[in-house]
RNA sequence: GCGCUCAUCGUCUAGCCUGGUCUAGGACACCGCCCUUUCACGGCGGCGACAGGGGUUCGAAUCCCCUUGGGCGUACCA
């Protein structure tokens, strides 16, 4: 174990999204690489937004991707006692405030400053009250930052960044309602987890100024950080639903294996060298934040298309087996007494981009009768091929070894008998057998499909021929 | 507007720190050819970039400056 500490704290409004699992995977690898920890704290200070459904579908993608955490999950909305305390603390230090300010008034004072040329930072009105306006008057607490110098941190990924302290704002740490904000909870737990390096998105090198100041004020070692850049969308702009789907989770229903997931998002932003194909355990060897990109990347579905195609062209036929049963069962085909899911997967694992492809290409396999496409009927079923599809039938009933071999050399008698080639003979028990004019090749297919099953589909053609 | 930040093929990137080995390498996509019983896979080949302008230097993709463009932030969201 060393003494590394990294977390993902998502906040729980809605699904993980691509950008989220890809911190949460640089987080993950440098945590398994450095054997530190890897903690998964959710940020539901905003209880208006923040929903149970949400937090079981980010921890279902965590699962999903192979993202353990190794402590957690923490979640802010029960631990409002200690922020309360520290929020008192800086009240007592003198380092925070009460502002009475309405929002209203906020707002004037916004848009004033904006259209007057000016910062629409808070003005300070509060900052050296003495008293409250009224008793029972509602307040916000803000935290009193520091007006001249100037802030800066060593980025991880980015260098030293620096900022002029009156840039910075008297950020609101407690709301009206007595609920703490984002920039001053994720302080007081980043310190009170013992993080030593804050990896998060790029969004946030602008909130880091505003952070450091506060570890300071209650006493707190400053981590170190690294902020990863942005996705993008294929404009340029920040990646968002209009580009497609920005859901992890939809990529697992759309066919997408975990690890082609996993390999697209590390390599968006990160390189070794030309490699492109990376195992878990190679991530874990390989990763660096050394070689993690400052530039924001665009998101890519074509290249994580052919990833995945890879991963299904190598992956395990009994683990893709499992997995091909599920997609099935989504468009409605029971697997029950079909052919054997492996030697199913193995007919199609190097024509399938996705378990969804893969799924209504293996269809036909489980279907007690054969969807026909009438176009392929039309075209190879014809009236005229009767001779050619008893020739097959003959041919292959007397076949005595019903392997990929076996029927091959039954085809080729077929060839002889008929003085037909091959490709006069396929297209035609292609479509007897699967019902359109795309498959396996169909020595595969008759092998898979079994000699009975097989027969029967030859010979029931016969009777719908044209 | 202001602040922060980024900038190599359409896209992801190698190279940049430690200038010359870069007529800039790889991958996805695209195009062509080959293989082929369909669809794919695969093999081979092609197209294609140092944002622009100054400077430093014998020499710059590599160092410096400016411009332009992009991203992020500027909430009682996170």
């Amino acid at each position: 174990m060393s003494d590394l500490r990294v977390r993902f704290a998502p906040s729980p409004t809605g699904y993980l999204h691509i950008g989220g699992a890809r911190t949460a995977l640089f987080n993950y690898l440098l945590a398994r690489k450095e054997k530190g920890t890897f903690i998964l704290r959710i940020e539901d200070t905003d209880v208006a937004r923040s929903t149970q459904e949400s937090v079981d579908a980010i921890l279902q993608a965590m699962q999903w991707l192979g993202f353990s955490h190794d402590e957690g999950p923490f979640y802010q909305s029960e631990r409002f006692d200690l922020y309360r305390s520290k929020v008192q603390q800086l009240l007592e230090n003198g380092q925070a405030y009460r502002c009475y300010c309405t929002q209203e008034e906020l707002n004037a004072k916004r848009e004033a400053a904006l259209k007057s040329g000016g910062k629409p930072k808070y003005d300070g009105t509060c900052r050296n009250r003495t008293a409250a306006p009224s008793a029972d008057a509602p307040f916000v607490v803000r935290f009193k930052s520091p007006l001249d110098g100037e802030t800066t941190f060593v980025d991880r990924i980015k260098g030293p960044i620096t900022f002029r302290n009156e840039e910075l704002d008297d950020i609101i740490i407690q709301r009206t309602d007595g609920t703490p904000t984002y920039n001053f909870v994720v302080v007081v737990d980043d310190a009170e987890m013992g993080l030593t390096l804050i990896v998060r998105g790029d969004d946030h090198v602008n909130n880091t100024p505003r952070q450091i100041p506060i570890y300071r004020a209650l006493g707190y070692p400053v981590p170190e950080f690294a902020h990863v850049p942005m996705i993008l969308g294929a404009d340029k702009s920040r990646l968002s639903k209009r580009h497609g789907a920005t859901s992890v989770m939809a990529y697992r229903d759309m066919g997408y294996l975990p690890e082609a997931m996993v390999n697209y998002l590390v390599r968006l932003g990160w390189s070794f060298g030309d490699q492109e194909i990376f195992s878990m355990d190679e991530l874990v060897e390989k990763f660096s934040l050394d070689n993690v990109g400052k530039a924001a990347g665009v998101f890519n579905p074509e290249k994580l298309l052919w990833l995945n195609a890879h991963y299904i062209k190598t992956g395990d036929p009994e683990r893709l087996g499992e997995l091909l049963k599920e997609y099935l069962a989504n468009i409605g085909v029971d697997v029950a007494n079909g052919p054997a899911l492996p030697s199913v997967v193995k007919t199609l694992q190097e024509r399938s981009h996705t378990m969804v492809e893969m799924a209504e290409g293996a269809a036909f396999y489980f279907r007690n009768e054969v969807v026909f496409d009438d176009d392929a009927v039309a075209k190879f079923l014809t009236i005229d091929k009767r001779p050619l599809l008893e020739s097959v039938i003959r041919s292959l009933e007397e076949c005595a070894d019903w392997t990929h071999d076996g029927i091959s050399l039954a085809f080729k008698q077929v060839m002889e008998d008929t003085g037909l080639k091959l490709g006069k003979i396929g297209p035609s028990v292609r479509v007897a057998l699967v019902g359109g004019t795309t498959s396996p090749g169909i020595f595969e297919v008759l092998e898979v499909l079994g000699r009975k099953v097989s027969l029967q589909r030859l010979e029931n053609v016969l009777t719908i021929l044209k």
